[in-house]
DNA sequence: GGTAAGCCTGTACCTGGGTACCGGATTCAA
DNA sequence: TTGAATCCGGTACCCAGGTACAGGCTTACC
């Protein structure tokens, strides 16, 4: 059987085999959430390939709603063996966040419904009988 | 009876009572939100009562979801008495983005709540069985 | 009429997550 | 070996929705 040397990727390689862009890739650097890569002679990053799956990871964590800071830590508890409880602990608290961030807009949704429903047709002057419109006193917080 | 005049309002004054900043004011009036007000001889600003209602609004839009260039037009378009049904329009084009936004919370959500039920312990080399984390290929878009 | 509080314009900065552009250096394939 | 493609660092810019600051003028109250 014959192995295949797993070779060391540019930049360009890496950003297009996960997708992201090339400043992308400087970016995360610069905030910790890529490791610093070994340099051609001429002072060209060369990645190994696992950077991709790297960002893979990066993007799902993402995904799930977690900010690059969070995520910067969570690789950097991971990456030190970190006794054990961390990711667990910090998405029970990303799970409370999101549920809150769900509620808010079911509260606009249904503000919203109303609004459609009464047929409201203006914001400031709505002729409308049951107005809504004054009560969207809503979620504390413009909905992100 | 005695009718009280409604004398105008300092900018300070309005945003006190209005609940903002006093920069949040004069960024409403660049934004074309609120109309430029009338100038004392020495250019302050004298703003008619009325304003701290239509501040209300603003807010009340915001917390419904809406940007601030949908409430500029919006309030443009009741101001030169727009036929009818723009608000209307609106808050259903509205309902069904903010639709489109709780599902995609609701999809990270119950990933979030996979993570937690399997004991995931780790970002890049989670032990736990079934471990959920590849399979974070949510929602498209990052929650914002 | 003095003085403190309030307001003026203009400009810069903030968060978060990137993206774009520049001039110059390097790498790769023919 | 040469020319195209790629990459380098540094800096500036994008979005939204504001907020902050500086230096100077106005207003309000005693």
């Amino acid at each position: 059987m014959t192995y295949e040397i797993t070779r060391r990727l540019r930049t360009g390689q890496v950003a297009e085999r996960a997708g992201v862009n090339i400043q992308t890739l400087r970016y995360y650097e610069r905030r910790g959430l890529i490791a610093e890569p070994e340099r051609s002679l001429g002072g060209h990053r060369t990645y190994p390939p696992e950077t991709v799956t790297l960002l893979g990871v990066i993007k799902a964590a993402q995904r799930l709603g977690f900010t690059l800071d969070e995520v910067a830590e969570l690789l950097e508890a991971g990456r030190r063996g970190h006794p054990r409880p961390d990711l667990r602990e910090r998405a029970i608290a990303k799970l409370a966040e999101i549920e809150h961030r769900i509620a808010d807009l079911v509260t606009i949704r249904d503000t919203l419904t109303q609004v459609v429903a009464a047929r409201c047709d203006s914001l400031t002057n709505c002729t409308c009988a049951d107005c809504p419109l004054p009560y969207a006193e809503l979620a504390e917080d413009p909905p992100r």
